[in-house]
DNA sequence: TTATAAAAGGACCCCGTTGTCCTTTTATAA
DNA sequence: TTATAAAAGGACAACGGGGTCCTTTTATAA
């Protein structure tokens, strides 16, 4: 459904949501660690974050990434968008170019309707949302932390 | 969602149903011409889907795809196992390994509904019902034909 | 009984996503 | 004011899905 990528960063977002409330400023290795995926490829991931400005960052010592108090909830649809665009939620289940409502593929309307339902729980879920839930013990980010 | 194989290989099927009710066995080319599909590749996906017998097939002269009268309707599920497996049926929406009833993701329980719904889909719809939709003139296979 | 038309199959290529590595920039602690 | 620790960035490598091409097998029509 999502690309890796994405979901690396939405993980990501999370523990760095996780750890801001603790009050720390978490790095790429750190955080790589924890969402379990390559730090290299994190840091490249971070950076696409922060340069659309989902994330801030500081650089040299002491550094690392956190979210600016003043900005809003961060919904998954925002990172998505901005990870690979929205053209899972417009794509034809079908592969057909010229499916839509007007001239639809045999599977139009049942496709439609779940990916619908997805488009509504990634504008309706934020990163700060999961990150509640993990903070009281609800859900896991990975077998470890918690 | 689904592989671009799959998606060619659920439209070969619909079509080469379409032409064996009207009593013809359309070969690899004409399919891969109304399925909008490059003719080699639809030719190994053919392939793929004889040698796991959910179709058949006739070499030599006159030779084409058809579907065995004898067997029953064949639904999407059949077809995106043999493509690709059933693992985006079981996969987490986040990315994690570990993440099940007991062990959920932040997004376990919204991503599952979906899914399963999209499970659901695939089980009950067939190759039969699509093509009925198309010859009734209620869908589109591409934008020519219909 | 041979020329032809078709599927089957094997070997290979291409490209985007994923992933690595090394250098540069920037900030801070000592 | 310098050594160090961190993110930023650019160039490149690897892998897998998608895709091509050519040869082999098989059937049929002439």
């Amino acid at each position: 459904m999502l690309a890796k990528s994405t979901e690396y960063a939405i993980r990501a977002l999370v523990f760095v949501q996780l750890r801001n409330w603790e009050g720390k400023r978490p790095g790429v290795v750190e955080i790589a660690k924890e969402i379990e995926a390559p730090p290299a490829f994190s840091a490249k991931i971070l950076q696409t974050l922060t340069r659309h400005r989902l994330l801030d960052s500081a650089k040299g010592r002491g550094g690392g990434f956190f979210f600016n108090n003043e900005q809003n909830e961060l919904t998954l649809y925002q990172v998505i968008h901005v990870m690979e665009g929205d053209a899972c939620f417009h794509r034809c289940g079908f592969g057909l170019k010229s499916c839509n409502n007007d001239n639809p593929c045999p599977l139009h309307e049942q496709y439609k309707e779940v990916r619908d339902k997805f488009f509504e729980i990634v504008q309706e879920e934020t990163i700060q949302a999961l990150s509640e839930k993990i903070r009281k013990g609800e859900a896991v980010l990975n077998r470890g932390i918690g």
